[in-house]
RNA sequence: GGGGGCGUAGCCCAAUGGCAGAGGCAAGGCGCUUAAACCGCCUCCAGUGAGGGUUCGAGUCCCUCCGCCCCUACCA
């Protein structure tokens, strides 16, 4: 495109003013109102792509709008810098990741610099930096002396191809790995937890009062899964000794249970199984250890192939409620780690214990009596309890109440919640982490390393491998070491800490990132906390979210961030995906568009203007073959506005007339819309109001009528602020141009509609007649509503609809809409 | 299976329950030009996925269905 000016001399001339003024570095005691706006920091991959771009777009117009409101604007950018990509191309490159890591993260700060984007560089935070390592340790420790963070074998998600433990987060549904998509194997290995589940209650209930989009608070209460039930012990036939507990939340079908099921990993299960069923249940638990996720998953509506994944354990348990023997299975539908491992199966009211028993012959009771033209198998709505004893007549919530009264007498049972969110495991086998900071003696056991010790830093000639075992463990330099606490020959943890540990406070080191020996100071953080905008992708929604608003509870409870508030985003933004050819732009489908050929043509300013006009920021879009069209005709909407701010042929007139006022309602009607278009994330509607008021002002000022100039400059001089957020460059340019080399549009303050400017003098009225379009009419916009319907009326097309008949009702909406009903 | 979102012109998208069109892209035309591009101006195009309901009035609210997308799932 040929453009009226050189844009990449425009653009890099203003950035480096905005580095050089120093207008976007705060202080944490700056006087003005606060505000925190922070986009979710990213993983260093490379050169930005169009998900960076939209992202940072975003955030720079949510910082450089609040800055012109008038607010000190904290703007900070870091890098999330330790994770497996770079440990695996450093493997490949015969490397370290440490190079490979800081490569790309000068990659990346360029091209978010050249987007135009302005943060406070000062505060830049690397989660590899040693410091930062240090902190992280540290707050690992606390977490540790708190009791959050404790070591436990644990039957874990293995990944064969990342060759390390994965969090349940990170599984994907169907069973495989979230990154390499491997299959996920189980296996029992001593790992590190902080005891997420500590806080499932209260992360549950402070949903409510977030300001995020309801889909991502709905992600978060799902994850979570809080269920209120009842837990209760079924006596073993024939073994007074042992008990089998299972947990519910349907106590009051307990007439209706007709075998009982418990996991193949379950404890009780060798007691449970009789030598003639042994061999049945040796090879359903074989099946089910080997199984992936996927099978085991499989088929789970249909109910084919449940007969192979469940068998009898010769075993019976006593049916509390009915004092009846009923059959113990061992089947893979139920697992060990959720509940107690064990269910009370129901197939009247329970779709999967309906199926099951359809296949195994058990009997059916219904509890619950179905609707008349109920059909199916298991029926789990609402009801009025049957063949159920002293439950009869009861509704299924009363039943509930009642049923968990007895089981409480006379089955050693409570009411209990479960959740379905489980401690957050943190080892991980890898390299580029950071490291566990504790070592382990013989003597003393698990000795964490003391503070002043810290950081625990690999060293850099670690042999990196795929082996399974952790890279840290073959360096015997740094695996071998003295205990701290009796002096003698100790072992460093090998493990790094999930990365997500990083990302869980990097927000309050940014707040005060200068502070040494701890991971903040708390007043400092307390001065910006909780962020006043997060914006990020959809795709953190349930983990980086919720670790980190553990980690803020965990922080004020382990005394590291007193009197901070427990929630760390106030609101949070999600931005739409961008998806190419049906699938989203990512560097693993290869299918990524760089934006330095935009900003090199249109310029940044071109490309953050597509990518608030495209469409709502939250909603999808598809980068299609029309795109760059339309980027092309973005970069056109600035031209045109370039080329009028220095058109030379305008016919001045020294008087305003009736199109000057028209002009200035056009724009003080803009400075409303674009205003709306920022407090509501309506950036696409705010784009096409200013084009809209170029267009008319464009068609006026080259009118041989003539301009006034008072006019002209209001309007320009609206158009370049309301631009400043959008299209920086090119603003700054046209107002250092209008008012002094060194005047800075973004100092300015944000401007203000005129209300006397807003309202028109007349205005069309719609006459309806039975809400059909029957006549406009114009009229005085402060018309009364009297005077509407008797216009209305008295319009002779109207008057001839009617025929003279009076009409049953008439509503009227002056000055806009009479709506006349015959 | 559960949850959420979307469906308006050839395309992307606007419309506090009140005239379906703000803006852009594409297409076509005119002007400018030796010509083209650029630039300026103009034109064209849908009755809102389907069907019900509520209402004086529905793209908008409610219900059913269709299509696409995202998230989630033996959680007892």
């Amino acid at each position: 495109m040929a453009r009226p000016f050189d844009v990449v001399e425009l653009e890099s001339k203003w950035q480096q003013r905005w580095r050089e003024s120093g207008l976007y570095e705060v202080d944490n005691d700056d006087p003005r109102e606060r505000f925190y706006a922070l986009c979710m920091y990213p993983y260093p991959s490379g050169a930005a792509h169009q998900g960076h771009v939209r992202n940072y777009t975003f955030g720079d117009l949510v910082v450089r709008y609040q800055t012109m409101l008038g607010k000190a604007v904290l703007s900070p950018f870091g890098f999330d810098s330790f994770g497996l990509p770079a440990e695996n191309a450093a493997i490949k490159a015969g490397s370290h990741p440490r190079i490979f890591t800081d490569q790309r993260i000068e990659e990346l700060k360029s091209s978010v610099q050249k987007l135009g984007a302005v943060y406070d560089w000062r505060r830049e935070v690397h989660s590899h930096d040693p410091d930062y390592i240090k902190n992280s340790q540290l707050i690992f420790l606390k977490f540790f002396e708190a009791g959050l963070a404790y070591r436990a074998n644990a039957p874990v998600n293995w990944c064969p191809g990342c060759a390390t433990v994965l969090a349940n987060e990170q599984v994907n549904g169907d069973g495989t790995c979230d990154r390499s998509g491997d299959l996920v194997e189980r296996k029992n290995l001593e790992q590190w937890f902080f005891k997420i589940t500590d806080y499932a209650d209260e992360l549950l209930n402070e949903v409510d009062g977030l300001e995020w989009p309801e889909r991502v608070k709905t992600m978060q209460r799902n994850w979570i899964g809080r269920s209120e039930g009842a837990e209760f012990a079924l006596s073993v036939d024939g073994q007074p000794d042992v008990a089998l507990r299972v947990f519910t939340t349907r106590p009051d079908t307990g007439f209706g249970v007709t075998y009982a099921v418990v996991a193949p990993e379950h404890e009780l299960l060798p007691t449970l199984t009789t030598p003639e069923q042994a061999a049945a249940v040796s090879e359903l638990v074989e099946r089910a250890r080997g199984a992936s996720e996927l099978e085991r998953t499989a088929s789970s509506d249909s109910g084919a192939g449940l007969d192979k994944r469940g068998a009898f354990t010769g075993s019976y348990v006593i049916n509390p409620f009915t004092g009846d023997k009923v059959p113990v299975y061992v089947a893979d539908y139920v697992l060990g780690t959720y509940g107690t491992g064990a269910i009370m199966a129901v197939p009247a009211e329970d779709e999967r214990d309906y199926a099951f028993a359809q296949v195994h012959g058990l009997p059916v009771v219904r509890t619950v009596a179905p609707p008349e033209d109920f059909d199916g198998g298991a029926y789990a709505g609402a009801g009025v309890k049957i063949n159920s004893g002293f439950l009869d007549g009861l509704d299924v919530d009363s039943a509930k109440k009642a049923a968990i009264e007895f089981v409480v007498k006379n089955a050693a049972g409570e009411s209990k919640v479960n959740f379905r969110l489980r401690d957050w495991l943190v080892s991980r086998q890898r390299f580029w982490g950071c490291p566990i900071p504790v070592v382990y003696c013989d003597g003393c056991g698990i000795v964490p390393v003391p503070v002043e010790q810290l950081p625990v830093v690999a060293p850099d000639d670690v042999a990196m491998n795929k082996s399974g075992q952790s890279p840290l463990a073959t360096h015997e330099g740094f695996r071998n070491t003295t205990c701290p606490t009796c002096g003698g020959a100790a072992r460093r943890e090998a493990d790094t800490m999930d990365t997500f540990t990083d990302s869980s406070w990097y927000f309050l080191r940014f707040t005060d990132p200068f502070t040494a020996g701890k991971p903040f100071d708390p007043t400092e953080a307390a001065k910006w906390m909780p962020v006043d905008q997060y914006i990020g992708g959809i795709e953190h929604a349930i983990l980086h979210l919720l670790y980190a608003r553990f980690y803020m509870k965990a922080l004020v409870d382990v005394g590291l961030a007193p009197g901070l508030p427990r929630e760390p985003f106030k609101k949070l933004f999600t931005q739409g995906m961008i998806r190419m050819g049906g699938s989203k732009m990512s560097k693993s489908k290869g299918n990524l568009v760089a934006p330095q050929q935009y900003y090199d043509s249109v310029g940044a300013d071109g490309l953050r203007l597509f990518h608030l006009f495209v469409g709502p920021p939250n909603e999808d879009f598809d980068w299609t073959d029309q795109t760059n069209d339309v980027i092309d005709g973005c970069a056109r909407f600035i031209d045109r506005l370039w080329r009028l701010a220095e058109l030379e042929d305008v016919v001045w007139r020294d008087t305003a007339d009736e199109s000057d006022l028209a002009i200035r309602r056009a724009t003080h009607k803009t400075i409303v819309r674009v205003t709306e278009g920022f407090e509501k994330w309506g950036y696409n509607t705010g784009v096409a109001a200013l084009m809209e008021l170029l267009n008319a002002l464009s068609k006026w000022a080259r009118d041989a009528h003539g301009a006034h100039r008072a006019t002209f400059d209001e309007a320009l001089d609206t158009m370049c602020l309301l631009l400043a957020p959008m299209a920086p460059h090119v603003a700054s340019e046209l107002w250092a141009r209008r008012h002094g080399d060194d005047q800075f549009v973004h100092a300015q303050s944000w401007p203000t509609a005129d209300p006397a400017m807003l309202v028109d003098d007349t205005v069309t009225m719609v006459i309806q007649v039975a809400g059909k379009v029957k006549a406009r009419l114009e009229v005085a916009a402060d018309i009364s509503e009297e005077a509407a319907i008797a216009a209305a009326l008295q319009e002779p097309s109207i008057a001839a609809l009617l025929g003279g008949a009076a009409p049953s009702r008439v509503i009227a909406r002056p000055p806009k809409l009479v709506n006349i009903v015959p």
